[in-house]
DNA sequence: CATTACTTTCAAAATATTTTGAACGTTGAG
DNA sequence: CTCAACGTTCAAAATATTTTGAAAGTAATG
């Protein structure tokens, strides 16, 4: 084959592996789907093994979580009895689902941890001594700050995945950074 | 110390680590965040170390992480010789100097990489069989679609961090990503 | 239902990351 | 200059993650 061919493609599947790398999933995840992405055609697990030069047991454990996470879809060759699969090339579908399904979780996640840390210190505000008292309110202020921090990444994240476009990023570039935009004013984050 | 002031404390300092982790940094880091963030007085290696029972060689080298990221900043304590540190509370700041200089690197040389590859198959495209061409076509539309997203992404980064402001994130709000929000529809989704 | 062609699983091995602590620097005081 | 009190470094040890491959599972085919 080309070289230059070669060299994209290769390029291409390595940086996608760097790119999962980066955003805490295997690296085979994402050369596994830059494999997938860069062939016209469906692949088998061997095919991809082979391609990669990696055992089947990987192959098959990576592709189970990518499609899990949306990132590549099952085809049916007819007359084959193997599995094929083809990437999701829809980049916009990905990164959705990952978001919604991951750092949302991740945010909403926290956001119960100091919620609940909030609700203990005022239920115990009574027995505590003078001391304690000046300590739980800067524990108050900090984990306020830190409320304020996770409502707004989960905010973005909302309004982010509220663009419930499809296939193209046009549907994404109606995001418009100039205008000016009403958020509540529950946005002050004292400096402390 | 009474025991709703520590477990606030200690769940804050491990979620603190949790989100470290989540953003591939070693989670030492972020309980050293939130250990310095949840202490009014600012704490030397010796302190750091002490509370979070780790050696004192890791405290160092994280430390050093965290100040490069503008997580916290040494501290002068008169008559000390020991090296103080205390949290940067604003977390505005600290995810801006993340965003800044990590992500965007991250995405900067995605899109050089990417670039490159484009051109590589441009310029030799003279030499290409038929076949060869038609799967250069394939590859330039895929990669077309990577670069849209990176820009995108880039685009998303720059606005993000365009937003000069100081302690306040009123100044991001200018971020103005769509019609409706619907921050009640279910995030809940497959586990990982 | 037996065979065959695959996929999945999982424990052991390989690899990568993190932690430790003791040795080595550095700085300020005397 | 010497000592004492720190901070930093780094190689070895401890942990955690990833990979492998062989065995077990599954489903289509005859």
């Amino acid at each position: 084959m080309n070289e230059n061919l070669n060299a994209v493609n290769e390029s291409t599947v390595a940086g996608l592996g760097r790119l999962t790398r980066f955003f805490g999933f295997n690296d085979v995840m994402g050369r596994l789907y830059g494999t997938l992405l860069m062939n016209p055609e469906p692949m088998s697990l061997d095919d991809l093994a082979e391609t990669l030069q990696i055992s089947k047991g990987s192959v098959s454990m990576n592709m189970r979580s990518i499609e899990r996470w949306g990132m590549a879809r099952e085809v049916w060759m007819k007359g084959e009895r193997k599995k094929y699969y083809t990437a999701e090339s829809d980049l916009w579908t990905v990164i959705r689902t990952v978001l919604s399904g991951r750092e949302m979780r991740e945010v909403s996640t926290a956001l119960e941890v100091l919620g609940q840390s909030v609700e203990k210190l005022r239920l115990d505000e009574a027995e505590l001594t003078e001391e304690e008292k000046k300590l739980a309110a800067y524990y108050l202020e900090r984990v306020g700050d830190l409320q304020s921090f996770f409502e707004f990444a989960q905010m973005l994240l909302s309004s982010f995945l509220a663009a419930e476009e499809g296939p193209d990023f046009g549907g994404v570039t109606n995001l418009n950074l100039d205008k000016d935009f009403d958020l509540d004013s529950e946005w002050e984050n004292g400096t402390g």
